[in-house]
Order: structure tokens, then sequence, then C-alpha cells
DNA sequence: CATTGTCTTCCACTCAGTGGAAACCAGTTA
DNA sequence: TAACTGGTTTCCACTGAGTGGAAGACAATG
């Protein structure tokens, strides 16, 4: 070893995946520098690599040198969960076009809500998760809905955890968590008021499959509205209960591979 | 070669490429022996890698064991041409709204058209093509119009190539091909008449970047419709004008890296 | 024309990756 | 119950793909 770093063990496979991941660590195009630096690799191996990624389309090199995923990388991506996505999807935009409002669709993957689809317009966007990003459950309506109907293991072992705060209205303390979140369970619904951010609250209900909690859609709008959010339920199960009927015929697992993945 | 199939010099890369390749040949889950055919890998090394790749969570297992591409994929990827499709997403969106039609957003790829974005409610679903997938250009309305606008060059390549028939009533003839484009790039709109599909007509405008041809937004609708689809003409340039005006700072290459490869 | 920060190429070493073969598992049939 | 079948998993001795330090090639910058 002398002195070097060579670390064995490494995988190849694992370094080429540490070179995507270096692209999640911030935005827009990295340099070789950024891409050596951000996966811990040699320079040398990453050019290498980077190199034979970009002959792949899996990065796409800028005129200025600098290095972005390619295109091909989306391409192949594409066929990921496609099955909930394309079923959900009119049924999303439905969801937007009858209420105006930036409408999610989204799962749990551990403990996080994953975004798997948005439909909003170019005039109200109040910020919100987006699409293919994640969100703490506790702090988003879509997540305190899949954490209410999930099985009680899954919810304990969230509760058991350290709660992130956002603002000064998120709720991070467990047993009042807990309990709101049976209250969820009985209402069939959730809300939050400011809690991942201050100008926006959101409601959300459950989508169901074959009797366990699958997803949840949700609306995002301005705080402004808080006090009449509620008039859009009936919408929201209506598109539910669509959602449903649509992905019925579709076994669970091929939804969307098991991303549901253990309690950690 | 000797019996031995050791084939080498094929990278490492290269394999776990294939492995993710072998999931756009067919629907649905594979099983090892199915990955193992499709990507040309010996059992015990698709297996090795498959199970690496499980890990890593850019495959998942479902429970009668058998592989499916990996959520996480799927999230790394959305890192991809974020900016273009960030950028345009909402005006897609007002595309749909204001017309009430199956709404594309899409590119050229090569010799393809790929699509971007495609928005569109639950009533009205004339097939179309999907995100992510890529059509001739020939036969789209989408394609036209980016073949048209773009540099002579790569016109010219590309009605040297063999134009594939999808039905009876697709252009393949060169030279007419040839007019026709030179009329939509005089006249600023493409449309096509039941060429990739019976049942489908279509209709799409340029949109420009830095002068050059970027993208192209078009409308999918039924047949039936096909001799008042002119009247969606004004919404589709007010929106082109939106989406070039909202990614005018954006630079090109930022886009969606450098997915206008090469003629070959 | 030094200086600094990148990117690219070289190359001898070696361990990660390899893949044939054999064991292991269900189901299914005789 | 045993033999068969189609797929999955484990083993392990061999070796060349992958490695990464170092040196060379480029820009920009002062």
């Amino acid at each position: 070893m002398a002195g070097g770093s060579r670390e064995p063990g490494r995988t190849v496979t694992s370094k080429v995946l540490s070179i995507l991941e270096a692209f999640e660590k911030s935005r827009g195009a990295l340099s070789l520098t950024d891409i050596g630096e951000k996966s811990g690799l040699p320079l040398s191996t990453a050019h290498r690599l980077v190199n034979e990624l970009t002959d792949w389309g899996l990065l796409s090199r800028e005129p200025n040198g600098r290095y972005q995923l390619g295109i091909r990388l989306w391409e192949l991506a594409q066929n990921t969960g496609r099955q909930l996505r394309d079923a959900a999807r009119p049924y999303v935009q439905d969801l937007f076009s009858l209420t105006g409002e930036t409408a999610h669709l989204a799962v749990r993957a551990g403990h996080e809500v994953l975004y798997i689809d948005r439909v909003y317009g170019s005039k109200r966007v109040p910020r919100a998760g987006r699409v293919g990003g994640r969100l703490p459950m506790h702090a988003t309506a879509v997540g305190k809905v899949l954490l209410a109907f999930e099985e009680d293991w899954v919810r304990d072992a969230y509760l058991n955890r350290q709660l992130e705060r956002h603002t000064a209205h998120t709720h991070v303390d467990p047993r009042k968590l807990a309990e709101e979140l049976g209250q969820i369970h009985e209402q069939g619904y959730a809300t939050t008021l400011e809690e991942v951010r201050l100008g926006s609250c959101s409601i959300a209900v459950p989508v169901f499959h074959t009797g366990r909690i699958g997803a949840s859609i949700g609306l995002v709008l301005p705080t402004t509205q808080a006090s009449t959010m509620t008039r859009h339920l009936p919408v929201l199960r209506g598109i539910a209960a669509q959602i449903e009927r649509a992905t019925a015929r579709i076994p669970l697992e091929t939804l969307l591979g098991s991303h549901v993945d253990g309690t950690d």
C-alpha cells in the first residue's frame, strides 16, 4: 500500500455510480476535477471512466469542457416505474385542471417522500417538492398520509428517529405527531401549514392498492388559501378513486419496483 | 477464441450498461437468465453485476425473483436536462389547458425525435409518442419542424437515409419530403395526417434558442379534427414564444447537454 | 515567460473481475 | 419417491482490465 490510497475492494460499478451521484451534490455542469473530488476518485481514474460514460451517452460534454448527465441516462430511466406514472399521470393532470393548483403524486421511499409526478401551470407556483426529489415525511401532507396509513412498525420506526425541523411550524414532537397521524387515519386526509416552507400549505389523500397504502396525491397552495383548503377534498378523493381503479389490475410490485425498502 | 467466449476488451462499464439496456428491449420485469441473454453476458457475470446494481438501487428485485429498473436510477436521471424540462413544463401545461389536446415537447436526438415532455388529460388520448420515447422525424409534426429549421447538412443527411414507412400515409419520397420541409420552413409550422398511426394527426411549431432551432412543441389530435387543426396555431405560437423567453437566458448547451449528436 | 489550475497520456503492477463448472432449488412429470 | 427441468447461486484458480502516480500538454492569468 505504501502511501498508495488504493482503497481496494472498491468495485468498478461503485466508481461509476459515484460519478453519476456527483451530479446530485451540485447543480449544473462539473469539471473533471470536480467529479474527481466529489466522487473521491483519483483524477486519472475519473478521467477514464468519465470518458467511457461520455461515449455511452450517460454523460455529455459541453463545449467548455465541463460534463453533464447525458440524455441517454434519462432515456434509460424512463422505463422505471412507468406503470404507476403512466397510469396515474392523466388523473394528476385532471386534478390540476379541476383545482388550478399544483398537484402531486408521491410514494414512500424509505424514510422519505419521493415525488413521482407533479403538474402545475405557469401562473400559480408555490414552491413545492420537485419530481424526483425527496422531502421528509412529517413535514408534507403527502408524507403524513403515507405514514398514517402505513403499517404500524413503519410508522413507529419513523417516529423513533430525529425529526428534522424545516420551519417554526414543523411538527417535530413524536407524541403529538403520532396523535396527528391517528387523526389523519380517521378523517382520511392530511394537511400542513407552512411546515416545510413559509407561504405554502398543502392537503393530501391516500391512494390505495390491494388494500395497502400505495401512493398519495396532494395539492400545494399559497397560505392565503389555507382556511378553504378542504373544499378540494371531494375532487382529491374522486381522483384518488380513479387512480385506484386504473392501477388495480397492475400487480403492486410492478408499479414501482420495491421502492418501499426496509426501515434501515 | 477456442470455445472461450471471453471476449476481451469489454469494459465493466459496458457490461453494466448492457444490463440496463436489456430493459429497453422488452416491457416489464426480467429474470436473471433473461438479462444474461439480452445483455450477452455469461450468467455468473450477470449475476454478480445484477446483484451489485440491486444493492445500489439501480435495479430492484420483485418478490418473485425477477428484476426491474430501480427507482434510484430514475432519481439520478431527474437531474438530466432539468433546465429545459423545468423551464418549459408549465408552458406545455398551459398549451394543454388552452387547447384541451395532448401537448408535446420534443427535441432532436441524432436522426430521431426525442419526446421530452407530454401533457394530456384522462379524456382525449390519441396514441402519441411517450416521454423518453423516440420516433422517426419524417413521420411526426414535431420531427418535421425540427428537420425543416435545422442546418442544411443535417437535413440533407437525413433525407439520404432510408425513410421508414409507418402507415400508408407516411411521406417517404425524399424529393417530396424535401419540398414539404421547405414549405414548412416558410409557413412556420408542420402537420401530419395519420403518418405514424391511423386515427391521429398532429401540428407543431418550432421553439428557437439563440437563433437556432432548439425544440418543437406540438399537439396530437384525432383525425376527425384534422381540418380545423390550424385554429390552434395562435396558441402554439404564443406558447412557443413564452418558452423561448423563459429559456433565453439559459446557455444552449446547458439545456439538454449536447443531445444534438452528429450525423452518425 | 514564469505561474497556476486543468486536462490528458503513459505504463508497469496487481487485484478485481472473470466465467466454466458444479451445487442448489423449486416445480413438474413419470 | 425418484428422475427431470429450468432457473439461481456459489466456488475458485486464472489473468488482463483497471489502476493511479507521475509526467507531459494546455490554457488562461499576472
